[in-house]
Parts: structure tokens; C-alpha cells; sequence
DNA sequence: AAGTGGTCTAGACCACCTT
DNA sequence: AGGTGGTCTAGACCACTTT
């Protein structure tokens, strides 16, 4: 009659409360977590239970396994995160590394859309963070960033001065916060008069529009990003596959 | 001195194999696989080197596997697979069926951008297919499609009078070509006469402009798509996530 | 040499589907 | 009841890294 799951195989078990520490920040980027045998003997079960459990987070990018020495916690800046977040390119499909022009920093009560997107509870403060990004010596792209201050604290005092180029690396080093996965609403609008000028195009030229919210290893939202972009010369990279609905 | 991997772990031959008799057909869309067993008798390893083959065949979505009945080749009408290939919804984030009005079905000889694109050898004849997609009865996206008939046979037979909405699925019944992965390069770019007139917008419209590349089993490709869409009502969808390099 | 993860095996038992 | 895949274990050996 109920229709409880009655069963969880044990390396499930193992599995979600590993994830539950490496969220918990355990064992913080760029650390090892203890040996197969150590897990196994700390939940006891055997080693291969362990092993299902450490490859299925290796296969969700949770962990990096290196044959030889352990298992390690991701660093963002590492190359194998950067271009997963980073989709554009040229014309003949070279990716290219974006530099950064910051037009404006400030704090901000959130407006509906933004209070909605980021689930927060109500108007709460958000620093808002505008710049254009330059991909092969063009302006390229016109981004408006909101962060919402409670999870940043302090976040105006390291914005001073320079501003750091990869964010996500930022987000990690700095506070602690991992971009687990982001969800992406395309769409095409005609150029406003602010990108118009930051974009160096006629108004009304086509852009491509795009919606970016960022959640951490809660799937809790922590960023939310608008992005503007000129088509020209690059154009957004999308490979499209089968593989499983678990992953 | 010579860097031969001069090693290969045995599921990862049984994995080849098993993928290579997929792709030639020797167990069609529909049909089941042998046992586990019985491939472990055939191969000549144990029944878990063959496991290990099966799942990660079904991590990359090649079978699926289904306790107390046997592993099975996916067909492209399964739920699983039609919304990983298309990606539309309103702007409230509900999928959307879509329906279709053919405009033009037309032999050709290809030009040199879709010569280029299908890795043709020359100026072969293709199939072009006009359509436009309606989504919530709102005509959407302009779409051209280009097909190599040599991979193809009789296909003007088959498309006149009613023509399939989704192509794949009858890709794949009528010409055993299974759609495996296919990549994407969006941009922003202005409606022209003809967008204007199939979609019911003013000239100039910026218009999400998709060019996709599908690509079979062998990696080989087999279609060739230009979409052409209003994103009034509508968005493009695309998550993005950390998981693994050999998925 | 010692420790790590990677592969491979063999066997036991469980959950699910079909007959 | 018998077959399928799913889980769990224990042990052997291999490949790689570090000491």
C-alpha cells in the first residue's frame, strides 16, 4: 500500500553522505579525500562499494580520481571546468579566453525578477556588477551580474581596485561557494542604447540574449547573470548528446 | 620512446565490439542484447567485465537496461530521447510539443557551405526540406534542412503528401540511421523577406539563428539544420553541468 | 617498498519480470 | 520456477605515484 522506497542500495548511502560532506566543505578544493579502504573501513562496507560510490561522483564532476595518489576535490580554475561554463567561439569553432572590462559595481535592493530567480525572501540587498567582455580584441558581450550580498559577505571591499576576470574561481576561493550546474534561457533581442554604445553596434542590431542562473552543491541559486552578445564573429557552442537521464 | 598505450582493459574491447555491432545493426532499435552472461561466455570474460561494458554504454545512452528483462537499443520515440534534441520552451519554462507545416521539399545539389558542413566529397545531391514549427499555435521557426540522399534512398518517395514532425524518429524506422549526438552554434541575426513572411514578423526582427550538425552512430554526418526562431513567446534552454570528460 | 586507484574474477544474494 | 539485471563482497593482480 505505501509506496516508500523500502530499500537504498548501501553505496547510494555512501554516496549522498560523501556528497553531504564535500558540500559541508570537509574537504575543501584541491584536497584529497581519504583512501577507498579508509571509507570503507570508517562506513563499513567493502572497498568496491566505496569504489561505485567515488565513480558516480567522479561521473557528476564532483571528484577527480588520479590513479597513484587519490581522490581530489575540483578547483574551479582547473581546465577542466573553465570552457564547461564558457561556450563561446569564433566563427571556425576556436574557443577563446574572454578578458574583462568592469563598468559598474554597486549594491541594490533586488527588483521582483531578481528576487524571484535568486528564490530570495524578500527585496534583499544584491550587488550588482556590470562589464563588458572582449573575445578576440572586440567587445563582444554586455553582462549584468547580481550576487546576492548574504552570500557574499564583504564582497564590495574585494571588488575594489581590479576585478577578477574568472568569477566562478573567485566565488570558490574566496567564499567557499562551488558552481555546481547553471540552467540557460536563450533568446534574440534587438540592442538597447547602453549595449549599443558598450557593444560599439547600431541600435537595434540583433543580439543574442541570454539568462544564466548558477547554483551551488545545495542547489541553492547564487548568481544570476544577463548577458548580451554580438554575433558577428562568435557564436554560442552547443553539443547535444544522448547519454543517461542519472548523470 | 614509443608511447603506445600498449594497454587496454578488457571491458573497454567488449565495450568496442558491443559498439560496433550496435552500429552495424546486428541488434536493432527495439531488440534486446544477449544476457550478460551469455556475452561473457561469448567474449570470454566474466560476467562483470561485461557489466561494466553494458553500463557504461548506457551512461552514453547507446542501451538501456532493465532489470528482470535484459538490455535493450534504445528507439528515438522513447520519452527519453526526443527532448534531448529539442530544446524550446515558453518563457515560463514549460516544453512544448511542436507541430509542423512543410513549405518546400526539393533534390539539390549542395552548395559549398553544406558540402563543407556534411563532409561531402563533392557537390552531391541533397534533399532540402523547408519547414516552419509551430509552438502554443504561434508560428516559431523557420527551418531548413539539408539531407545527403545517398544515405537516403527514395527519400522523395517517402516525404510526399503527409511528412514526419519527427524527422529522427523516422530517420531512424526508415533508414536505420540513429541520431547520436549533434552540435549546435547559435546566434542573434535579423529576420529577412522570408522569415518575416513565414513567421508573421516586421523585417529586422532579431531572430535566434541555430545552424546544427547531427551526426549518426559512426560520428558520421547526416543532417544538416538551419533554425530560425522568434523567441517572443519562447527561449532556447540549455543546462549546463560539471560531469564527466569520458561522457 | 609502500600506497593509491584500476581491472578482473568468482560467488552470493536481492529485486524484478515472465511463464 | 527460472531468467534477467542490481548489489555486495573478497581477493588477486596491474598501473601509477610517492617515499
Amino acid at each position: 500500500m505505501s509506496d516508500k522506497p523500502s530499500y537504498r542500495p548501501l553505496y547510494q548511502q555512501a554516496k549522498q553522505t560523501l556528497l553531504g560532506r564535500i558540500a559541508a566543505g570537509d574537504w575543501p578544493p584541491g584536497t584529497f579525500l581519504p583512501s577507498e579502504t579508509a571509507l570503507a573501513k570508517e562506513y563499513g562496507v567493502s572497498q568496491g562499494t566505496i569504489r561505485k560510490a567515488l565513480n558516480e561522483l567522479t561521473s557528476e564532476g564532483r571528484v577527480q580520481r588520479f590513479q597513484g595518489k587519490g581522490t581530489a576535490i575540483p578547483t574551479f580554475d582547473s581546465d577542466l571546468h573553465f570552457y564547461r561554463f564558457f561556450l563561446w567561439t569564433n566563427l571556425e569553432g576556436k574557443p577563446n579566453f574572454p578578458s574583462s572590462q568592469v563598468m559598474l559595481v554597486r549594491k541594490e535592493k533586488a527588483n521582483r525578477e531578481v528576487t524571484k530567480h535568486l528564490k530570495l525572501e524578500s527585496e534583499k540587498d544584491v550587488l550588482r556588477i556590470e562589464r563588458v567582455r572582449v573575445l578576440d580584441g572586440q567587445a563582444a558581450i554586455n553582462e549584468r551580474i547580481y550576487l546576492p550580498c548574504a552570500l557574499y559577505p564583504d564582497i564590495e571591499k574585494h571588488v575594489t581596485g581590479t576585478f577578477p576576470n574568472t568569477l566562478y574561481d573567485f566565488f570558490q576561493k574566496r567564499f567557499s561557494i562551488t558552481i555546481a550546474r547553471a540552467m540557460e534561457f536563450v533568446t534574440a533581442e534587438a540592442a538597447n542604447a547602453t549595449d549599443a554604445k558598450r557593444l560599439d553596434v547600431p541600435e537595434g542590431t540583433p543580439l543574442l540574449a541570454i539568462r544564466r542562473l548558477a547554483l551551488d552543491l545545495h542547489d541553492k541559486p547564487v548568481e544570476l547573470r544577463f548577458s548580451r552578445c554580438v554575433t558577428a564573429r562568435h557564436g554560442y557552442v552547443n553539443e547535444l548528446k544522448l547519454h543517461s537521464f542519472r548523470g
